[in-house]
DNA sequence: CTCAAAATGAGTTGCGTACCTCAAAACACC
DNA sequence: GGTGTTTTGAGGTACGCAACTCATTTTGAG
């Protein structure tokens, strides 16, 4: 009836006496000293094995003084997902004081390799870890790497570098999430047919360019009444969005559909209901904001596909503290799903 | 450039000096013991504000020697959701031990009022904590109230007891999962119009009728064409689900959408494909297991409204932990969501 | 067998808090 | 002023581990 789930408390005395040694060789395993002989070290990991061994986290963390400091590396300017990734770690505040872990933003162009290269190498021996919105460039990729030779936990956040050493990524498939938007759009245009539109920032942008990879894969496998037009690129701004995506309208009555893949959304939302096409049409898009929120409550959005900035945010500082302590991760948690948000599931 | 988020590394010593007290007097303050007088009392919380003072949590925790201990109280027999979340609990054991948390499992039956209540009066004293899955009864209010009194922390698991002192839900709002089934339903079946089924497990679950309260409030304002069924009841049982939705079937040529709102989804399924109308009827149901995953690839299934079972069992041990070491929760963090999960997004 | 190097044992200190005891001081009351 | 009560101070111990020193034992090479 009652079923327990933990081990008993033993502690790293309790290991030396079942291995039969002192507790400076367990100390010495633990941490990967040197001077052990490896035949000790293999009875003493069995003794820690044998045991299910967790070293009390409270008393480590109390024992190494020295506290932590992380770092996270995010886009200068203003972009409202990142401005939420922000606000979220500073809800964490009282949590992250009480745990005596310091946390401090770096704010950088993200979008220029050398100089986010730049920005990673000085924070060499300086940080515990570091979460970093990545570009995927040769520069970038190695400036990682120097991080994590030097000892440093990195964790890429939102945007991968996938060729990189980095402990972890934190973010969503995008690919998959383009996927699930072509889905959507293809359900919920229905019966009809016509064309499909989509709105990018840049195809240059790894996310943005897997996002219409993964929409344009759904619509010509499972929606062949629907045709797919050529990528506008609206930069991300809203009036640069507006202009393409009007003029686009004005060429094609029979549009049905439409992925907005980045930001811009007010100048995508704009050119819409000037068109007087904004209940006609499906509008999918991404992000969860004030704006994406309020278009969603009056039905010119049908559906946002969202991760959820605080989660990224917790998830960063977590893993990065887990890399740190050399806990292990759990991986169930620490995924980011790609969100499906509509009306009457806004978070 | 380099924004900091966290408060200096005080300790208790330098409270005590601020304030011009010993260390006992700011420990019996912090502790909330009598014998200080109330001026003196002003004085130590004013330092502790004044400086933001969050004490070591790590610190604390070893100091207090004593191991916690939370109950998890929920149904006997197999149901597959209730399976997730024992089993994500078993995934957390290394996070747990490495706290020396004690997590242990209580299976009883959480339908009948006085065996549940006869439950949790067996926990009292004996658990720092206890998670239950409870139903909304006024002998299990009590039960829940006189854990609360004798100091023990409680959550209620997917189910809720709002009338009662518990001091936190962990699950989602139900009215707003059935209304968002019912948006979706209404939007997949797009134009046509027709009949809507709803099969459920019983109307007297508290859950269950949320849902149904919330769909059918979505179906009758926003899809006037769509008439909804009287409600079936499986009893959450794969035969019976089966039988009285064959019926239907039969009787009616125009059904175009269906939502199941409980368990018994194997039975309605097979009663879809038997009628040869599964791929005509939008079908949309709860929860992702194996099935309901191999149902959403198939494209029997449309979509899947989830509340992650994972997430659930990992909030509610991080509340009643945060709770018994008077932390305060991150409420946003352990917000349980409505997910909508479609193939192309299945977690 | 000898000697240096490697491996191990034994022990100390400190991390910041909880929890406890006992004595001293301050206070209230008559 | 004396009495009893309340409030406060001072100090200690323990929690489990990290990180260190130094002495001692074991090992392997010559």
């Amino acid at each position: 009836m009652a079923d327990t789930l933990t081990a008993t408390a033993l502690t790293l005395k309790d290991i030396a006496r079942e291995a039969g040694v002192s507790l400076a060789t367990v100390d010495r395993v633990l941490h990967n000293r040197p001077g052990v002989r490896p035949d000790t070290v293999r009875r003493v990991k069995a003794a820690i094995e044998r045991n299910a061994f967790q070293p009390h986290v409270a008393a480590a963390e109390l024992a190494r003084s020295r506290a932590r400091r992380f770092a996270f590396v995010m886009p200068a300017g203003p972009n409202p997902f990142m401005q939420q990734i922000e606000a979220y770690l500073g809800e964490m505040s009282a949590w992250l004081s009480a745990r005596r872990l310091g946390v401090e933003m770096v704010a950088t162009d993200v979008f220029d390799p050398s100089v986010l290269a730049a920005s990673l190498e000085t924070l060499s021996g300086d940080y515990d870890g570091v979460a970093v919105v990545a570009l995927d460039h040769p520069g970038v990729r190695a400036a990682i790497n120097d991080l994590v030779d030097a000892g440093t936990r990195v964790v890429t956040l939102v945007s991968d570098v996938p060729s990189s050493r980095r402990h972890h990524y934190v973010g969503i498939d995008n690919i998959a999430a383009g996927r699930t938007a072509g889905a959507l759009v293809g359900r919920l245009v229905g019966q009809r047919s016509g064309k499909v539109a989509i709105v990018a920032g840049s195809q240059g942008l790894r996310d943005h360019s897997e996002r219409i990879f993964g929409f344009s894969q759904v619509m010509a496998s499972e929606f062949p009444d629907l045709s797919v037009l050529p990528v506008l690129e609206g930069r991300d701004e809203d009036g640069r969005s507006e202009q393409v995506l009007a003029r686009l309208l004005g060429r094609h009555a029979d549009i049905v559909g439409l992925y907005n893949v980045g930001a811009g959304t007010q100048g995508v939302a704009k050119a819409l209901s000037d068109a007087g096409r904004g209940k006609q049409v499906v509008f999918v898009g991404h992000d969860v904001t004030a704006l994406t929120r309020r278009l969603l409550l009056q039905g010119v959005m049908d559906a946002a596909i969202s991760q959820n900035p605080g989660h990224e945010a917790r998830a960063a500082v977590r893993v990065l503290l887990a890399l740190a302590r050399g806990e292990p991760i759990l991986r169930e948690q620490e995924k980011i799903r790609i969100d499906i948000v509509m009306r009457d599931n806004l978070p």
